[in-house]
DNA sequence: GCACTTCGGCAACAGCGTTGCTTAAGTGGT
DNA sequence: ACCACTTAAGCAACGCTGTTGCCGAAGTGC
């Protein structure tokens, strides 16, 4: 199965029909509005056309997918299309950045259906930023108001500095130290009274970015804004590290006792790559980034680099035709068939706040990525509850349970 | 559950139960001969102690594991410990390097029983050089008489450049282009009768120290030999990458427009590297070797920097107090709680050899890796075989039928 | 209009881990 | 020496998973 259920590791039965579930809803997902046929669902999972029919039952039943048209017929009986239905739940998303707070609330498909933007200074009191976040909630899902009776599965918020993915605990936003320690999690799961998931704005960008692909496709998200980061998806999941620190990509060395860094260091690939752009060298700038990716790809052996942020977003023709230049000729020098192709995220900072929503969404499709649960309890171990339903309002599996 | 299913995704009962077997397999080779208990075993893994008890059950019937005594009691009956059978079976291990062939053949337990080191020219025709590598086979099978009876699961072979690990064909060994496209996993499993796998020589050693570890600790290996590559363990399990090229570590680009490098390119680490080395700087060496761990533990967060291979083994010391250092001042810098440790894997080459063999063994304990299986089919989709047992030899699970 | 093909649900089934209970095998007090 | 208590581990029954065998549904093509 895959990382889901990692820590333990020991699987029992609803455990493997959760994860079952899990994997279909998400080929009904990438599917989108063209749908996909039993048939194929079960070629996908390697599971028999039957379980497909027993699970497909089950998910309709909650109503997280409907039959919708049929396909050609190949000469007897056409297959039916099934399509996950997007308005059975909603997520809120939010990007705290250094002077602005993104919200959107996307359903299941992943499609925006509101946005805001407002001012924001995350250098102000703790109390204020909560109340500036919590009041961008109520608006955005106030915004839809066709989604009021829909279940909102929770919040993602997205922040650029280092931090704890388990606890939500921000470490040290860079810049901006009164955040040290701060359980940012707790704080605006009570404010809104929905669960939160914090994560670092690149891993949202790129956990977004993922749920875009098909699994098993594995990319850098190179996120260059006021800073330089990347998002790391590696088979098929969300590499965050052992301390939700991975994709520390500005400050590796990229010139080994060059220029000194606002970090302490020299050379790192942030500082020449930001001091080019700042004295409008785009092309240098874009080579310097390009030697930073290049190392990337050879390290990790990806499938395709994405660029993003506001800065590539002022230039993106500029960004992407100097980094393929220094991906295309490492390829040539080393007789790669294909170098890995490099493209752009439209849209500047607006994927990590879907990106973020995707954090709450990503667990119902099987994409939780290694950090694994941000809730400390076990999932799926030692089912418990004796009887059969009855008994509790929380029975429904998933928290999705939109009947 | 783990990646060891991970292409098609859907789970039936049958790979559920071999995914808990292998779980439990894999923590009764951690416990060694100190062992483990069953309720340990279910606390470990999440299950309750009665499915414990079969699992272990069905174990033992196999022959895999097998009741050592029992612990002190805590007040009641006391613990049953369980072990590992080491003997159930066996793996043969090949390190072709380029003026060196070794050959080692371990248990199951990962102990190796017999070692064989011979000369080889890399650049010797195909033919030649798979006639030594099977000989070595041989030799070293027949180093250890007791092991006849048993059954040898496999062949792994590591070798330097760079390939396919799926298909088991070589693309362009570094310096030694009569090999490009040479497909070695099946003429190395014709001439010796078995299952054959290939990888690169420092995955196979990131294997072989992965599987030493507990489960869930990331960490990068860094050999420093004739060239300088990195085997990657992220999640748990060996980083492979789409085409097996992870781990290039050594084309790095360390300083932008620096030397140029045999690769084309300039200021590559390995090139600044291993000049140092050669004219004496070990300091330097380490320093340069230092600066780009420091990139790989910032950008993947890893636990954990191992050091190996012949130039290391030299002088251990200087390279791990130079790599440390860097490390720790980074660290430093930017506020860790504590540096990641730096170590040195003894005995220069050897582990590689080993890895090798533990290319074969480590599916047996769901430890395959992202690459997934190397035969092409799917392991446990669609169960098949219609009636019970009766029909043929290979009936039994794994191939490790030692009963 | 009928034979054929393909899809998908119903019913019976094998096998997984779980639950409830019993037996095994120790410790410690009297 | 005995008995109450504690802890470990197996037996039997069970619920639920995906699987198999079969049959009705819904098309195509001669």
């Amino acid at each position: 199965m895959n990382r889901s259920s990692s820590r333990s590791g020991g699987a029992n039965l609803p455990a493997l029909r959760h994860h079952n579930a899990s994997l279909v809803l998400d080929l009904l997902r990438v599917a989108g509005e063209q749908g996909i046929s039993r048939l194929e669902l079960a070629e996908r999972t390697g599971l028999t056309p039957q379980a497909v029919s027993k699970i497909t039952a089950r998910l309709r039943a909650e109503g997280l997918a409907a039959e919708a048209g049929r396909r050609a017929s190949t000469g007897g009986k056409p297959r039916t299309v099934l399509r996950l239905v997007p308005d059975a739940g909603y997520a809120v998303g939010l990007h705290l950045d250094r002077d602005e707070l993104s919200a959107v609330l996307v359903d299941l498909a992943g499609t925006p259906v509101a946005t805001r933007t407002t001012p924001l200074d995350l250098g102000a009191p703790a109390r204020e930023v909560l109340t500036t976040a919590a009041h961008a909630v109520q608006r955005v899902r106030a915004d839809a108001p066709r989604t009021a009776d829909r279940p909102v599965l929770g919040v993602g918020a997205a922040l650029p500095g280092p931090l704890d993915h388990r606890s939500g605990v921000l470490h040290r936003v860079t810049g901006f130290p009164g955040w040290n320690g701060y359980p940012l999690r707790d704080a605006l799961a009570e404010r809104t009274g929905m669960p939160v998931v914090v994560d670092k704005d690149t891993n949202a960008a790129a956990l977004g970015l993922a749920l875009r692909e098909r699994t098993g496709v594995d990319f850098a998200y190179l996120h260059l804004g006021t800073g330089l980061g990347a998002g790391l998806v590696l088979g098929g999941a969300l590499h965050r590290g052992t301390r939700t620190g991975a994709g520390e990509f500005g400050h590796q060395t990229l010139q080994l006792d060059g220029p000194p860094c606002g970090c302490g260091g020299r050379g790192c690939i942030e500082a020449l790559c930001l001091a080019a752009a700042a004295r409008g060298d785009i092309a240098e700038a874009a080579r310097v980034l390009g030697a930073g990716a290049a190392n990337l790809v050879g390290l990790l052996d990806i499938d395709r680099v994405i660029l993003g942020g506001r800065t590539v977003a002022a230039d993106e023709d500029a960004y992407v035709r100097g980094v393929r230049e220094v991906i295309e000729e490492r390829a040539r020098r080393e007789g790669a068939a294909a170098p890995v192709p490099v493209t752009v995220v439209g849209g500047g900072d607006r994927p990590v706040a879907e990106g973020a929503a995707q954090l709450v969404l990503a667990p119902l499709f099987g994409r939780a990525g290694e950090g694994g649960d941000q809730e400390e309890s076990g999932r799926a171990e030692r089912t418990g509850r004796g009887r059969r339903g009855e008994e509790g309002p929380d029975d429904e599996r998933e928290g999705a349970g939109a009947g």
